[in-house]
DNA sequence: GACTCACTAGAGTATATACTCTAATAATGA
DNA sequence: TCATTATTAGAGTATATACTCTAGTGAGTC
């Protein structure tokens, strides 16, 4: 592997454990027992390492949460997508982290940040449609909706960040995957009062694998 | 005014305006034009500054959301509600940026906002309880109940970072009070499918006051 | 074999940070 | 009055941080 692709996964793994904050480039160089000089070799500065990260953060996103085209959804589309996301969010789980500390050392980062999180909105905001279409969800006004979106991904993004503060008891807080999934329990709970009659037996069930003390993740697959 | 009032007072500003950690207590005590030595009197390190900042925004939330006791709730109560949260928010606001920091650094602080959570929790859940007494929300199941205010809480945390990170143009973002208060038609929308029929409509018009653009407060004043 | 060039080591720099120490001054109370 | 205590200044310390600079090394090429 090369040196520069191995900077990278060293700093998302740092990262990840301690926060951008407490990992300086000294710390990722002697992670990888190599000298800062190389380090500064292959990125011209921490920010530039951050924004490398943020990209590929970016692209797995955008390509999990493409627009679901005009097809009607099903519920094991919903499970999926919701899985995907939150897969993201742990992978790259340092970023949400003092978002915007990041953001006011790079300007990229920023303009990078707010389209990002505009195309997200707009695929929840797809999804939403889609499941509407699919009679899962039932359909609701544009602005509502969007609002709705919007909620969802402020359940999302803080989700990680009330484990980590408010629920634990190590210190510091460590997480797994399994119960960062417990997440989608609460993104259910929010669009439960907009399923149909009929999927509310179904939505229910598939909440119900995600509830908090259940550490029984199921795969859920399709797509 | 006795200079560790001072240091208090000056630290929060600070903190609020660029962050803690942007903030030094070498900052601090230049802005006050007092000498570092001085500030170490009054306190033993930095952290000590920020818990007793932490134990003032505590104390100020703890008596505005008090247990809203056994009385039903009229609406305004339910406006007045959030105007103070919101209103504590802000005052406190540097506070929930990076607060997986500021738990690393103070176990005291760790075990107090897990705690102060878990007691915000427990009165959102009462006021959900007594709007539904007072008609105005359908009375849901205990966990349902949990749930939805996890996601309020959810919402209201995290709305800040949400509007200092992807709505931002300016470099560093800046914020209103009334831009702030947004969020109170995010967690409306949360609340409006389980408002009654015969609350929907004034719900609905409460929820329009605060919809983002619109810049006119209207002081919701009761109790 | 000389030359290039991507890559690396490692010492070093300027600056900042949290915090300490000593000595001086102001307030207080007997 | 005078001693005690609270408060302050200001220089200083140890450490860390982001980053730079110079001097290479080793693999490939003509």
């Amino acid at each position: 592997m090369k040196t520069r692709d191995r900077i990278l996964q060293t700093s998302l793994q740092l990262f990840n454990q301690s926060g951008e904050r407490a990992i300086s480039t000294n710390h990722i160089a002697a992670e990888l027992a190599i000298s800062p000089g190389n380090l500064y070799y292959h990125f011209r500065n921490k920010a530039d390492i951050v924004y490398e990260l943020f990209l590929a953060y970016q692209q797995q996103v955008d390509y999990y949460l493409a627009a679901p085209g005009s097809q009607p959804l099903v519920l094991a589309d919903l499970a999926w997508y919701l899985e995907a996301v939150f897969d993201g969010l742990w992978q790259y789980r340092f970023f949400h982290r003092d978002l915007e500390s990041l953001l006011d050392a790079d300007p990229r980062l920023r303009a990078g940040y707010g389209d990002f999180t505009g195309r997200c909105l707009s695929a929840i905001n797809g999804i939403f449609n889609q499941l509407a279409s699919g009679g899962i969800i039932t359909p609701r006004s544009e602005p509502l909706r969007s609002a709705m979106a919007l909620n969802v991904w402020l359940v999302i993004t803080n989700w990680m960040a009330y484990l980590k503060t408010a629920h634990a008891t190590e210190e510091p807080a460590v997480l797994s995957l399994a119960e960062l999934k417990q997440g989608i329990y609460q993104v259910l709970t929010l669009e439960l009062p907009h399923v149909t009659p009929e999927y509310r037996e179904p939505v229910l069930a598939l909440r119900e694998t995600y509830r908090p003390g259940t550490f029984c993740q199921a795969a859920h697959q399709s797509k």
